[in-house]
DNA sequence: TTCCTGACTCCAG
DNA sequence: CCTGGAGCCAGGA
C-alpha cells in the first residue's frame, strides 16, 4: 500500500474511534493515538480532527480534549463557544476552558474497546 | 526537496 | 508552579 492509503486509513481509524465515544463522555488525543498503536502521534489525531468537518457520518470532535481536559481545539469549531455548547448539551460541564469531572467522564478506548 | 507549523504529550530544570 | 525542548508526522509554501 502506498503512502496516501495508509494516511487515509489512519484518519478513518481516528474517526471511527471518535464516533464510538459515548454521549456525555470525553477522551484525549493521546488516548486515541495510543489505542491506534502510535503513542507519540497525538498531534496527528488533532490533525485528523482538523479534517473531520463534513464527514459522513459526523465525527463528534467536541468529545476529544487534551490530557488535562482542556478544550484546546475550541477555536477550530464554527465559533469559539461551539465546542463548549455541544458538550453542555450532552451534560458535560465546562469550566474555565476545561471539562469538569474530567477524570470521571474520561473514556479510554484502550480500556473500553476490548 | 527543504522548512515550518500544529486540535499533543512527556520530561528535565 | 512554570518554561523549554524533543518526539511525533502530515501538509502547505
Amino acid at each position: 500500500m502506498n503512502h496516501s492509503e495508509s494516511t487515509r486509513n489512519f484518519f478513518e481509524d481516528v474517526y471511527d474511534v471518535v464516533r464510538l465515544i459515548p454521549k456525555g463522555r470525553v477522551t484525549s488525543y493521546g488516548a486515541i493515538a495510543a489505542y491506534l498503536g502510535s503513542r507519540g502521534s497525538s498531534r496527528m489525531v488533532g490533525w485528523a480532527m482538523n479534517a473531520a468537518h463534513g464527514q459522513k457520518p459526523p465525527v463528534p470532535a467536541h468529545r476529544v480534549v487534551n490530557r488535562n481536559g482542556l478544550l484546546t481545539g475550541k477555536h477550530h469549531f464554527e465559533t469559539p463557544t461551539k465546542m463548549e455548547e455541544l458538550l453542555k448539551k450532552e451534560g458535560v460541564i465546562v469550566e474555565k476552558e476545561a471539562v469538569k469531572e474530567f477524570k470521571k467522564l474520561f473514556w479510554d478506548p484502550s480500556a473500553e474497546l476490548l
